[in-house]
DNA sequence: CGGATCGAC
DNA sequence: CTATGTCGATCCG
């Protein structure tokens, strides 16, 4: 690839100023005239100089992108391939395409209630804002590059007959709140964001939709509107653009009554009546998208704006079809620094982010590619934040913190990990934000210690409020000061370090729900927001925060295992291999020391000790999923086939170890210690089954999980009673041979047994590992190049976690629910050779 | 924890 | 005449 430097510094500045992709119209002005006024008035000013700084820093994180690019070799972009391209398959398992979301955004928004409301403005161009900032313009503005985001007087020298409205959020909220009343009907749960903009889950309005008569779906015209000149009611012309009401539905030729419209059942069909409805009641317009993904739906509304629609048909092919050209920039949660990073790899499509996948996901961190990932696939979320009413009965709130901590300890034990600090986290109606922590002198890791500390600091709260019930909308319990038992036992500086890289905190918590209809934009609690960032916390820590929603949770699992472990490990594999400080190791199984400077043999060392230990020894492997995982982790490319074959014979297999391994009681800190050793033989982890289960649970660790393992994190109010169920949803049939394709050596494997498959990848891919360890000695393995990123110039981790749409979006993977059904669904048999095709 | 960063609105 | 916002959230030091 080029030089990054060739982008002009300005670039940044005119991004900002929303100019590059200025459609420039008849009375406008052209997007060069645009450029040049707008630099001659920012030329020299502070603002402007920031952002020269801001643009530099950038680039130079491009410019260490680049060059560690350079230093990746084929062999690693083969095997990142491989690795991703695994993810890929499970991603496509996990597919969901049986929710239509719908995506509502007003058009123009607070420009168009004040046209509204003054019709002098109407044939004018205006932004609503102040000189110094402007919240957003009118579509006569536009044409001459005044948009959002954009100060009031570099607008006017634009557009000097600009009008600029001041604000007038009282207003704009009580037109939001119409709004809202009209979408409540399509789904009570409908997650508003911002006063503008809204998601809906309209699945289940479709259904019962069906079974309506007619006259349940016929809506009148606005006739009473008294005529504010220019006469609205007299010319309802609705949808100009493209959504002609008569033409294609004889049932609405059919009306009897004159003034009304009957619109049909589909989601195209309930869609327009969400915007007729809105037209009539508030004279605004608004656009909409419907997907099968809020990330999805929320593109689309973008694209026949304004006052359009667009719908991507719930079909994987339509899905890839949408994205094919669709630039990146589109994505909701890729901005203006993400775009210019991925432009300077070349890509600015979404077929092409994943064409590059292999390369994203050793230029990036975990977080991000897969973000990256999900994005080129189209996978969003599905879920709109369940909501439920505020919580108030201290009953409810003791039941919910011990659900809760019930969850954190669940996690806590599979991490062998023990805090000290328990916080708890609460947000009262009125959105204040309280954490109330207490540490211990012992450690808890069990539900019932941490809830006995917890159970303390909610009852002061409570008591602190009494009489009067507190009344909350969010909960989370949080453990923190992580102190593996044993680490004082066997401190080991890498180990050691990492454990403090891990220390930060574990957290779960819950959202008590929207029930408030306040229509404040930016501080929505129940938006995806949080849950996104949540999840995304956790991810890179190997501590987890619960976030509300199930998707997110499952995500968030899956991060935390296969990634936060994974490069933690790796990392510190590479140090242990990197510094000469230790080598006299302690043996995580035998506790005996070794004193070697060679990785190679201390780990060999601890495979007999394994071996022997797994005979004698029950030690403490989370039972449930966790053999499941690793060894889903060996599966190649499915040709052919229903993954979910696989999967049932992975399973049959972990099945059979399980029984081996009692379960848990868990924190022998020894297992998490040699988690912590061995994980970074990146062959370790294909080891064939033959392997102890112990040997399976540190796979694991670096594994892709399986998208089951999250039911643990599913919304912890249903939790209870979907548990059982869903757990049992995991357990495919079994479905005879498979075919499978070597992902190293790319020949088929015909067998039934994945554990000689298994053997066989090994075999292949060790022979390019050793290959590669033997002309590499400080090899950057994928792992390490991610934590590499993360410090020069990959994006930072909290960078990819910024957006609410995202937040939903973003956890792509379904719940279990979802799964199971969807496994019958012809999706999944696709493979991703016939991505982009 | 404060400052820097990112992205949405 | 000037004049470039606010928020949530992460991460690093």
């Amino acid at each position: 690839m080029k030089k990054v430097g060739n982008s002009s510094c300005n670039d940044g500045v005119l991004l900002r100023m929303g100019l590059n992709d200025n459609k420039a119209g008849m009375q406008g002005l052209d997007k060069e005239k645009i450029n040049k006024i707008i630099m001659e008035a920012t030329k020299g000013s502070r603002f402007y100089e920031n952002e020269l700084k801001k643009d530099q820093q950038v680039n130079q994180r491009i410019e260490k992108m680049m060059q560690l690019k350079e230093k990746i070799t084929t062999q690693q972009l083969l095997k990142a391939q491989l690795q991703v391209d695994k993810l890929v398959i499970e991603l496509e398992q996990s597919r969901n395409l049986s929710s239509t979301i719908v995506h509502i955004d007003m058009d123009a928004f607070y420009a168009a209630v004040e046209m509204r409301d003054n019709p002098e403005l109407k044939e004018k161009p205006i932004a609503v804002g102040s000189m110094s900032m402007l919240s957003t313009s009118n579509y006569h503005a536009r044409r001459f590059g005044v948009r959002a985001a954009m100060p009031g007087f570099i607008a006017k020298k634009l557009c000097p007959h600009l009008t600029i409205v001041p604000l007038n959020f009282e207003k704009y909220g009580k037109v939001s709140k119409e709004v809202r009343e009209i979408l409540t009907e399509y789904d009570p749960n409908f997650t508003p964001m911002g006063l503008d903009e809204a998601y809906l889950n309209i699945t289940e309005h479709l259904e019962e939709r069906l079974n309506w008569p007619e006259d349940k779906r016929r809506f009148f015209f606005n006739t009473e509107r008294t005529t504010e000149k220019g006469g609205y009611s007299s010319s309802p012309v609705l949808f100009e653009d493209n959504t002609p009401l008569m033409d294609d539905h004889p049932e609405q030729r059919d009306q009897s009554v004159a003034n009304s419209v009957v619109f049909g059942t589909s989601a195209e069909e309930v869609v327009k009546e969400i915007r007729f409805r809105i037209e009539q009641k508030t004279q605004l317009t608004a656009s909409a998208g419907i997907a099968p993904n809020t990330m999805l739906a929320k593109m689309c509304s973008d694209r026949n704006k304004p006052n359009g629609q667009c719908r991507i048909a719930p079909e994987r092919q339509a899905v890839l079809d949408f994205l094919k050209d669709l630039p990146i920039r589109k994505v909701p949660g890729i901005g203006k620094v993400t775009e210019k990073m991925l432009k300077a790899l070349g890509i600015v499509t979404c077929s092409e982010l994943y064409q590059q996948r292999a390369l994203l996901s050793l230029l990036f961190s975990e977080a991000s590619w897969r973000n990256f990932l999900d994005i080129s696939l189209g996978l969003g979320s599905t879920h709109l934040e369940k909501t439920f009413n505020e919580i108030n009965t201290a009953e409810d709130q003791y039941s919910l913190c011990r659900e809760l901590c019930r969850d954190l300890a669940q996690e806590l034990q599979k991490e062998g990990l023990k805090g000290k600090t328990v916080t708890l986290k609460l947000k009262n109606v009125n959105f204040e934000v309280k954490t109330r922590a207490s540490t211990v002198l012992s450690s808890v890791s069990t539900e019932e210690e941490i809830f006995a500390v917890a159970k303390d600091l909610l009852g002061t709260e409570i008591d602190s409020v009494a009489p009067h019930p507190l009344r909350i909308r969010l909960m989370g319990v949080r453990v923190s000061g992580f102190l593996s038992e044993e680490e004082k036992k066997y401190q080991q500086k890498s180990i050691t370090s990492f454990l403090k890289s891990g220390k930060e905190t574990s957290f779960l918590r819950l959202h008590a729900g929207k029930s408030n209809q306040e229509c404040f934009t930016k501080n929505s609690e129940s938006s995806p927001r949080g849950s996104f960032f949540d999840k995304k916390r956790a991810a890179r820590q190997l501590n987890s925060e619960n976030p509300p929603n199930e998707t997110v949770g499952k995500q968030l699992f899956h991060d935390k295992k296969s990634s936060a472990h994974f490069v933690e490990e790796t990392k510190k594999v590479t140090d242990l291999q990197n510094s000469n400080v230790c080598k006299i190791f302690t043996c995580p199984v035998c506790f005996e020391e070794q004193s070697s400077n060679n990785l190679e043999e201390l780990n060999r060392h601890i495979d007999e000790c394994l071996s022997g230990s797994l005979v004698k020894d029950t030690m403490e492997i989370p039972k449930n999923d966790n053999s499941r995982e690793s060894t889903l982790n060996f599966l190649p490319q499915i040709k052919s086939e229903n993954v979910d074959e696989c999967q049932n014979k992975v399973d049959q297999l972990a099945g059979a170890d399980q029984s081996a391994s009692t379960s848990d009681s868990c924190t022998s800190s020894s297992t998490e210690k040699f988690t912590q050793i061995t994980s970074d033989k990146p062959h370790r982890e294909r080891q064939p089954s033959n392997l102890s289960d112990i040997a399976r649970n540190v796979c694991m660790k670096q594994c892709l999980l399986p998208k089951r393992i999250s039911e643990d994190n599913e919304d912890h109010f249903e939790k209870t009673e979907h548990t059982e169920e869903t757990s049992s949803s995991c357990f495919f049939e079994a479905k005879g041979d498979s075919v499978l394709v070597c992902p190293v050596c790319n020949s088929e494997q015909k067998t039934n047994s994945l554990v000689s498959f298994n053997r066989h990848v090994d075999v292949c891919l060790n022979k390019g590992l050793i290959q590669e360890l033997t002309e590499k000695k400080d090899f950057p393995t994928k792992t390490y190049n991610m934590e590499n990123s993360n410090r020069v110039g990959g994006l930072s981790r909290g960078q990819q976690c910024t957006n609410p749409s995202q937040g939903t979006k973003r956890s792509g993977l379904t719940t279990s629910q979802s799964v199971s059904k969807k496994a019958k669904s012809s999706n999944s048999k696709h493979t991703i050779d016939m991505f982009f095709k």
